[in-house]
DNA sequence: ATGAAAGCGCTAACAT
DNA sequence: ATGTTAGCGCTTTCAT
């Protein structure tokens, strides 16, 4: 049924090499004349001739496909990371493949090799692997890898994340400025890079505030709105005091919100809220939430420059923070 | 680099058709012997062999990828969508490729043309076209496609799509029920089913409860938060009066609410808003707003059942309706 | 129970 | 300025 660049070549007279050679802009050596090239062009386009990505992979091993792999593309964070990633991918001329982990390194994975088996030039992925389980994860990959968002293993693969740290620290600080005076931390899955840098943030924070650090009140758990749930009932139960929350993602804020409502039937002034991660809708909310908005598109332009290096062979093992933006919402 | 079939041949001493059949499960013709998989089985495992896509896809036509293109993968709609695709792909064993098509009838036609020379075993998209567009966007598909969402052109390609009419009509019937007796309809782009649809349930609930349709306060722009506030900004210059709003895209609410916002310094009881769509915030905020909740996952598999239906070869060209939820919040 | 060989559509080195 | 040819890694028909 489709027509090969075979049919173009015999349609106008002419051998594959030079349809190859037109059809790749490669007719610049002047090696093609110029009428040749027009009647091969115009062939090319009454045809509708679209050459095969398979044979033309299989030859030049380049599949203009990068791969992307996240725990959840529902997430605001993943799904605007998507959004942007797919954005600077098209751009380039390339195609972004997906593939979801689900927060689960066996699915992650395999959902991985399928990527590299569909030949990917490069894996984008924010991973749920522990350093522990790198070695074996880095060993399976000849292809050019970049960790997003959850940094693996400092100095094994290059990494693009937010300065955690930091905004963490901001937003813990500025509900100390509110008088807060007794902080709970909901945090993430606590071997990540992404749930320590935030606890670190949360930590400077408070001691620059001169307010103690107490770990009954420091919870860990999943990136999952049911996790922030049973933190904050948990955190109930253990009845230790506390006048403000930070959770260290938009899922767990999810879940925290979704027991404020449960428990006092609409979202109370106390205690305050501060988050990493940020929606739009944060805006409408009767109480004010401070959020710490990540610079998703600085990350994917980040994630591809470093795909892009590593392609052209400066494999450098580059590890990129990108700042992000308090909001403080009074 | 890449361990190659004929790695493995050699290796384990057998020929490469030994070793296809072994990887493909074709060895249940008993054609091979137990001991001989075993061997290569290992020698396969052993050796991380993972057998070329583009090599296989060369002969056998058939890539295990499916593109969707979608406007906007931000919008909680069709990142759920995404998400969901994902997932039923991924038990297909199939993967997804993505693009993004931000509403553009010319980059929807150039992404949905890349797809294609990626060679998509099958195409689902939310498209923008509308039905004078069709043909030429037809032709150049020979790819099993289904609209999602969107339908264009009925009785033309295969759709999958919310049952809108019902949903909009649910939710301005909520609005009546509530005491609401003008209520304004922000449309999105007037030329697609989802904005036509949505609007015939707007008129069915009016009729219904015996309100009067006034063109004045149905408003029509496109699918993005600006849109909703500018046509909010029409509204109250018009000052055609209205108690009660129906956007119908949660992207118009969010400009909707932006703009109340803007003027009332937070979001007043009045005028009563129900909108197409759900978000989990939307149990938060400080109105109860109705939403109507679209069932992604039966989206998903729906179209997923198309395209395999017509890669079967039962190109039926079928139009599916899936049920929505009225969340009323009171 | 297993192998040889042709060929999928393309590119690129090497003629001419 | 243009053509020949040898594969890329796999599947599959046909032998054995």
């Amino acid at each position: 049924v489709a027509v090969t660049i075979a049919d173009i070549a015999r349609l106008a007279g002419v051998s594959k090499t030079t349809v190859s050679l037109i059809i790749n802009e490669k007719a610049a050596a002047t090696r093609i004349s110029r009428e040749t090239e027009e009647r091969v062009r115009r062939i090319v386009v009454e045809r509708g001739f679209q050459p095969s990505r398979y044979a033309r992979g299989l030859r030049v091993r380049r599949s203009h496909t990068i791969g992307f792999v996240a725990p959840d593309f529902v997430n605001p964070f993943f799904a605007r990371l998507n959004h942007d990633l797919e954005a600077v991918a098209r751009r380039q001329g390339c195609r972004l493949l997906l593939g979801c982990s689900e927060d689960d390194p066996v699915l992650e994975g395999s959902v991985a090799t399928a990527l590299v088996s569909h030949q990917v030039d490069g894996l984008i992925v924010a991973s749920v692997l522990d350093d522990s389980r790198l070695r074996k994860a880095g060993a399976e990959r000849a292809v050019p890898t970049v960790f997003i968002d959850r940094e693996i293993a400092h100095g094994t693969a290059a990494s693009v994340a937010s300065e955690n740290e930091a905004g963490a620290a901001a937003a813990v600080s500025e509900l100390c400025r509110r008088g807060a005076r007794r902080i709970a931390f909901l945090g993430g899955i606590p071997s990540l890079s992404t749930s320590r840098e935030r606890l670190l943030g949360y930590h400077r924070a408070l001691t620059a505030h001169g307010l103690p650090y107490d770990s009954a009140i420091v919870l860990h758990g999943d990136y999952s709105a049911e996790s922030g749930t049973q933190m904050l009932e948990r955190l109930a139960r253990a009845r230790a005091g506390f006048d403000a929350l930070f959770t260290s993602a938009y899922t767990v804020l999810e879940g925290v919100l979704a027991q404020l409502k449960r428990r006092h039937g609409t979202i109370p002034p106390e205690p305050m809220l501060a988050t990493f991660d940020d929606h739009p809708l944060l805006d409408y909310l009767p109480v004010p939430i401070i959020s710490v908005r990540q610079d998703t598109e600085a990350l994917a332009k980040a994630a591809f420059d470093l795909i892009e290096r590593a392609l052209k062979g400066t494999p450098a093992v580059e590890h990129r923070r990108v700042p992000v933006e308090l909001i403080p919402r009074v």
